[in-house]
RNA sequence: GGGCCCGUGGCGCAGCUUGGAUAGCGCGGCAGCCUCCUAAGCUGUAGGUCGCGGGUUCGAAUCCCGCCGGGCCCGCCA
């Protein structure tokens, strides 16, 4: 099963399998066998090295070359491992190319599109928060890589085994939401355009108003109290608002392909009772104490013996700041609350997912949240906030559920100038929509170029997906908790490292297997000769070894660089391996086969990563 | 004042958790490659004291300490 469904696994553990018998043999100790094993820097060392002689040098006091040397001898190949060598105090084995091969090409063309999947998660509940914009703009591209870094690890834990639900929290109920409302009251003439910008604008209108004009900040302050109060015709045209800039919102995600199953509004949480029945449970233990001195009146969580700093919850006027309400939120993810929300359908994403709300006539549903781990997707200044919120669950008793909260903190994207601000409106040409328009009139471009005559649906289609696809993978390439700078020319590079280059690569491959008719044919396994079709089968090889690691360590990165390693791969091979041309019939099989593989994985590769796969481009 | 993150050729990144062989990849520069499966491609070439200084080690970009530079947090904001 194993090494059908993962192959350089499989030749991982069968090298150490070998080195753990030629130890045997030669009777030294084991030890930790697994960590010394590496990718040496260069073919010619072999495919997997140890460094345990250097290790035992100093124990068996004999040099490390010759302890490799004598530990080379008695490893005797067995699975995949074809041999061993011994240099420079290396133990190096040699990967069986042809085996790897052939159990690389069988398992692709068994799974299909669930080749890199795993079973990793047994069916165990994930939940992923993320994107949870406030409802009162467009989405600009900081956002667009919050949604796009979820999304991502959405996918890549689906594909581990994990059940995983995605929320995205709509906090109607804030100051963004009171001073929009507001303005959108005040305006007579309003903005045309699309409902999440029309607001954006509003927005940083009122702003420029309420330096001049200080008595708007006594109507904002009404208009939240009145949110907080709840059931007044404020609140409702508060949610009216606010649902219509979500469904805007929706529109801008759903270009980007991103899912989600649940909208989760503050407003519902709010009137459930959870912060309550949260702060009750909290006053049983000993740590949320009446503040004293500068935090007077208010109640404070206390979580020294955690090493964490005190944090008010609740003001003293009775009010709770966001923390409490995003503990409330935490517990509820973790099914430990009685309060309950009710849920109704909402829209229906393009992939077909049916997306709910919450919502006052909704009804309760057992199969939203309860889930065995949580995943915040949220900027890295929220560091201390989302710490406290998990102390707390730990300081409720919740140990498990503290261990299994997963703060995936995200550096901020800047523009060249500073940093993206509402209020001043600096987002402005620099929305999601905006950007994924400028990519899509490029790729629209580059399409026309090479398919003349082709028809107008295949174009825009194409360029629709090349576009995105450019977008996505600028905002998934680099390390989460790295800060990026938003610079057009990378957003929009098509050319290697880039979505579209990866998808070049798949049109490529795809082009070649619908070139030729011939369907199958016989061939031994050790035809791959080249260099580059033995680097291709390592890499197929290795595809399930990467989502596995993606998932574990949270960094969807590292399969965006899989990817363009991937493709770059396969556009070498492409120079020098002719397949319909190849000199035999033998090999134009074997690297049908090979070429078969290759859009396969590149196609699963990209799927994880929420970018199209065009057969043409 | 306390804490967290980042610092790798001109630019953008990977590698750091688990220390190992000449530090990888891309852009940009220079020089080449389309009678041949899509040149959104490929080949070659120049370019790096891995921020700085100590330490641990047979061996440090990687671990430890100190410092410098950038960002963030330490609110009865989120």
């Amino acid at each position: 099963m194993r090494a059908l469904s993962n192959p350089w696994r499989k030749f991982k553990e069968d090298a150490l399998k070998v080195l753990k018998e030629a130890h045997t043999k030669l009777g030294w100790p084991w030890g930790e066998l697994e960590v010394t094993l590496e990718e040496p820097p260069d073919p010619e060392f072999g495919d997997l090295a140890s460094t345990v002689c250097f290790e035992l040098a100093g124990k068996l006091r004999e040099a490390p070359a010759r302890l490799a040397k004598r530990l080379a001898e008695a490893a005797e190949p067995a699975g995949l491992v074809a041999g061993a060598e011994a240099s420079n105090g290396y133990v190096n084995f040699r990967c069986d190319l042809a085996e790897l091969a052939r159990l690389t090409i069988k398992a692709i063309e068994r799974m299909g599109d669930r080749y890199g999947h795993l079973p990793l998660g047994g069916g165990e509940k994930v939940l992923i928060e993320h994107t949870s914009v406030n409802p009162t703009k467009p989405l600009h591209i900081g956002h667009g890589r919050n949604s796009v870094i979820g999304d991502t690890v959405a996918r890549i834990l689906r594909a581990l085994g994990y059940r995983v639900e995605v929320q995205n929290y709509i906090d109607d109920m804030g100051l963004q939401v009171a001073e929009t409302l507001l303005a959108y009251r005040m305006a007579k003439e309003k903005p045309k355009g699309k409902f999440d910008h029309v607001l954006g604008k509003l927005y940083v209108d009122i702003h420029d108003r309420m330096k001049s004009e200080p008595k708007l900040e006594g109507e904002v302050r009404k208009i939240l109290a009145e949110l907080e109060m709840g059931g007044n015709r404020t609140s409702r045209e508060a949610r009216r608002m606010a649902e219509r800039c979500v469904r805007s919102n929706l529109e801008t995600t759903d270009r980007l392909n991103v899912s989600y199953d649940l909208l989760v509004w503050e407003s519902d949480i709010a009137r459930s009772g959870m912060l309550e029945e949260t702060l009750n449970h909290l006053r049983r233990t000993p740590y949320l104490v009446r503040g004293k001195g500068k935090h007077d009146g208010a109640l404070v969580l206390c979580l020294k013996e955690f090493g964490l700093e005190d944090k008010v919850l609740v003001r003293s006027d009775g009010t709770a700041v966001y923390t409490a309400r995003d503990l409330a939120y935490q517990l509820w993810k973790f099914g430990k609350v009685g309060a309950e929300l009710r849920f109704k359908p909402h829209s229906k994403r393009p992939d077909g997912t049916q997306t709910y709300t919450t919502s006052p006539d909704g009804e309760p549903r057992k199969k939203f949240g309860r889930a065995s781990k949580v995943i915040n997707v949220v900027g890295v200044e929220q560091r201390f906030p989302q710490r406290v919120v998990f102390t707390a669950l730990r300081a409720l008793g919740f140990q498990r559920e503290y261990e299994n909260s997963h703060h995936l903190a995200y550096g901020h994207v800047r523009l060249p100038g500073g940093k993206f601000s509402g209020r001043s409106g600096t987002w402005m040409g620099y929305s999601v929509d905006e950007v994924v328009d400028e990519a899509v009139a490029r790729a629209r471009a580059e399409v026309e170029k090479r398919n003349i005559g082709a028809s107008e649906s295949f174009k825009s289609r194409a360029a629709e997906e090349v576009g995105v696809g450019a977008v996505r993978y600028s905002l998934i390439r680099t390390s989460p908790e790295k800060e990026i700078v938003f610079k057009w020319e990378e957003a929009l590079n098509f050319e290697r490292n880039s979505g579209p280059a990866i998808q070049y690569s798949h049109a490529r491959a795809s082009s070649i297997l619908r070139k030729v008719k011939m369907k199958g044919g016989r061939h031994r396994w050790d035809v791959f000769k080249l260099p580059e079709e033995q680097q291709l089968v390592k890499q197929l090889a290795k595809f399930p070894e990467v989502v596995k690691l993606a998932g574990e360590k949270l960094q969807p990165h590292l399969l965006a660089l899989y990817a363009a390693d991937l493709s770059l791969s396969f556009n070498k091979f492409y120079e020098v391996a002719p397949v319909i041309g190849a000199e035999n019939e033998e090999l134009k099989t074997a690297r049908l086969r090979l070429v078969n593989c290759t859009r396969i994985v590149i196609r699963n590769a990209l799927d994880l990563l929420g970018i199209k796969a065009p057969e043409r481009m």
